[in-house]
DNA sequence: TCGTCTACTTAGCGTTACTATGTACTGGTA
DNA sequence: TACCAGTACATAGTAACGCTAAGTAGACGA
């Protein structure tokens, strides 16, 4: 992974996994599988988990466990209301930086 | 600062200063004004001057001492080179990020 | 003299993503 | 049976970055 892109995931991938979760649980394996499907393919597994034990602490989404029949059991996300309105300031976070760089760029030439 | 900002800040700060100093060289004070101005109201004078120290560290910029009228002498930032490239890869990088966000964000609804 | 603006510096902290490694279960195959 | 690949999760240690807070220092006006 290079510096940069590193660098610029943390904050966004926190996002990127709760956008993931709209709508649909997920399961932290899965997930790593939808991030590499959809270009990430370098993000490792661990920083996935992490980011997913965080996400339990600040009470963003709930947990269930559920038998999986090739392996270990899985462990189940979904967003719940709080992960929802914490989203939604995501997006408006985002909104304003992506606005503030499109503009430095037009600039740029 | 919000937690979400300050996260995602994180690599993009230093694209955002490096894109401001193309074509015109500033100084630290200055950079921070500027960044004032675009609406980044609460970054604060100390991340500036660390972040330039790091993109002198780099090699990406040029530095030269100026007497200043008002106060202490002035260390003016030029972007080099190697500035430049490395502000190519990042707009590349951003480009990147952007699009798979902007792609998650129509897919939320 | 005091406060304000200009201008730069730095030590310590919290958060985050990465690396590397480990555990554990299932199923196929040699 | 032994081994390996795939599934699934966990975690200790590290590097990088932005923030907080405090400081130094010069110019200038009230």
């Amino acid at each position: 992974m290079g510096r940069q892109m590193t660098e610029m995931l943390k904050g966004t991938l926190e996002g990127i996994v709760l956008a993931l979760l709209t709508g649909k649980p997920a399961y932290g394996y899965e997930i790593t599988t939808l991030l590499r499907d959809r270009g990430f393919a370098d993000i490792a597994e661990g920083t996935v988990y992490a980011l997913l034990v965080r996400t339990e602490q600040k009470g963003l989404v709930d947990v269930e466990k559920r038998p999986s029949e090739k392996g270990p059991p899985r462990k189940v996300y979904t967003l719940n209301t709080q992960g929802d309105e914490y989203l939604k300031e995501f997006w408006t976070t985002w909104s304003f930086l992506a606005e503030r760089l499109e503009q430095l760029r037009d600039e740029g030439n």
